[in-house]
DNA sequence: TTTGCTTATTCGGCTAGGCGAATGGATGGC
DNA sequence: GCCATCCATTCGCCTAGCCGAATAAGCAAA
C-alpha cells in the first residue's frame, strides 16, 4: 500500500485497470462478476487487481467462495482528487460507458450481484 | 497527441514528469532552467517532456536558442481534472515542494526565467 | 564560418510490466 | 472424502519504458 502520487497514477494508468476502478465506482464487485463484464480471461483480471490493492485504490473482502472487491474510501487528498477524476473523465469514455452498459444489464438479469458502497461511490461524493 | 485517460494518468505517473508537471504548474521554463532546478541530465529532461508532450500535457514554444515548456490549457474535461488533482496533490509531496523552494531561490538570483501563464495556472482555476 | 550554448535523438543495456497457459489453494456442497 | 467453483500465483515470453553516454541538430554571436 501506498499514498504516492506516482503510484497512484501509474496504477490507474492501465486501460484495463482503469475499466476496473470504473466499475468499482457502481459499488463492490466480485472477480467473476468482473470478468463476465469485461469479458477479460480471470487470471489477467486477478492480476490487475492485485495491482491495484497494491497501490492502495481497491480493497477486497472474502464472502464464502467469493472475494468481493471495492474503491478504498478516499481517505487521503491523493485518493479523494483521483476519485474526483474519474467521476469527470469516466462518462467520456465509450468503452467504460458500455463496461457500465453490460453491468447493469447483466445485474438486471440477475446474472450478478452489486452490493453499493455508500463510502466511496460518486453519488456519495456529489452531495 | 492523445486525450485518452489512460494515456495522460500514464504520462503523468512517473516521479520526474510529475516533477516537471509540478514546475510547470507555476508557469512557462525552458529546459536548462528545469534542468538547474530538477538537478537531472539534460536528456532526461528532454526525453520526459517528449512524453508530456506526446501525452497532450506540455507545449513547446521556440524562443531564440531556448525551447519552453508549458501546460497546455485545460482544453478538455481530462485535462482540467488532471489539473485540479495536482493542485490539491502537489503541496502534500515534500519533493516537489523542495522542487518549488530551489526554483524560487534559482529565481530571486536571477539564475532562471519564469513567465507566468494565465491560462494554466493554480491561481487562475481556483479564482 | 567558427564557436558556443541549448535542446533533441540515438544506441545499448537493463528492468518493469503485460499476457496466455498452467497450476495451486481455498471454500462450500454432496 | 470428493468434487465443483472461485480466485491467486507462477512460468515463460515478449514488449514497453527508463537511463547513461554519445552524438546530432538548431540557433545566435563574433
Amino acid at each position: 500500500m501506498t499514498t504516492r502520487l506516482d503510484e497512484l497514477l501509474k496504477a490507474a494508468g492501465e486501460p484495463t485497470r482503469l475499466r476496473i476502478l470504473n466499475l468499482l465506482r457502481m459499488g463492490s464487485i466480485c472477480v467473476c462478476d468482473l470478468q463476465a463484464v469485461l469479458e477479460i480471461p480471470q487470471p489477467t483480471i486477478s492480476r490487475h487487481l492485485a495491482a491495484l490493492r497494491h497501490a492502495g485504490l481497491v480493497q477486497d473482502v472474502r464472502n464464502g467462495t467469493r472475494v468481493i472487491y471495492s474503491l478504498t474510501p478516499a481517505s487521503t487528498p491523493q485518493l479523494e482528487a483521483l476519485y474526483r477524476l474519474l467521476d469527470k473523465c469516466c462518462p467520456c469514455d465509450e468503452v467504460m460507458q458500455s463496461d457500465l452498459a453490460r453491468l447493469k444489464e447483466a445485474l438486471r438479469l440477475g446474472k450478478c450481484r452489486l452490493e453499493r458502497n455508500n463510502s466511496t461511490d460518486q453519488a456519495a461524493r456529489s452531495q
